[in-house]
DNA sequence: CTGCATCCATTTTGATACTG
DNA sequence: CAGTATCAAAATGGATGCAG
């Protein structure tokens, strides 16, 4: 699409970063926190800063604003900011991009519940 | 199944490994090279311990012994042992349980190729 | 409220020698 | 051939201060 992510690409390239597309679709996932930020606007739609920082368990400003950016340079999410005052506020969301991958996060999940039944562990996820 | 699975999926639960389901699917490929021996498996059937370590470009013994052994703890693969004289071969395999999964990584692929194909990066994958 | 910069801790991966 | 043990390097994540 944009200039910016075809240079990402093509720099995980160069890096050796996935020798096949499904590493590439991996790597989306790749970060503690993505699956989860993913989910959280799949499921309650657009959402600020502070609302992951509050809801995601033990993250930093850092690595939330790290995962975040990686997430907008692989398009999957877009952001919007608007100021209140003389104060920054924002909205991420799922972009069309992003949308696409709903079916393999259903799917991740409905794997992973079936295979927790099947040995009964006893699961307290928030979500 | 077994205990040593079950124990397994709890300590990942105490370390807070995965907090959701997806999370628990996504630990299963968590490893740098997990995907590429899945799909080995699944594409060309039973293979040593030297056959990924001729065809996983850069890993180390050390590195594919962990991932084999991190495979097996999850049920994802099997092995068998046989020798030679006195030299030990063996043999890695699907397993049921992860013969699974392979909707899903079909899926990672198919989603990945159509996401290279989009922005036209020119590919070369070996597989 | 956002979020970057810095510094530190933890995790993951890699090189290599050694054993059965 | 198949691994484990050890040590080193790199990548990732976390705590916190400062700025717009």
């Amino acid at each position: 699409m944009t200039d910016s992510f075809r240079n990402n690409v093509i720099n995980k390239l160069q890096n050796g970063d996935f020798d096949c597309t499904k590493e590439f679709t991996v790597s989306m996932f790749s970060g503690k926190h993505k699956l989860m930020i993913l989910w959280i606007l799949i499921q309650e739609g657009p959402q600020s800063f502070s609302y992951f920082m509050n809801n995601l368990k033990g993250i930093s400003k850092k690595v939330l604003s790290n995962q975040l950016n990686e997430l907008m340079d692989d398009h999957l999410i877009d952001k919007s900011e608007y100021m209140v005052g003389r104060v920054k506020h924002t909205q991420y969301s799922m972009s069309e991009i992003g949308n696409t991958l709903v079916p393999i996060i259903n799917s991740l999940n409905a794997w992973g519940e079936m295979r927790l039944n099947s040995v009964d562990i006893e699961k307290k996820f928030n979500r």
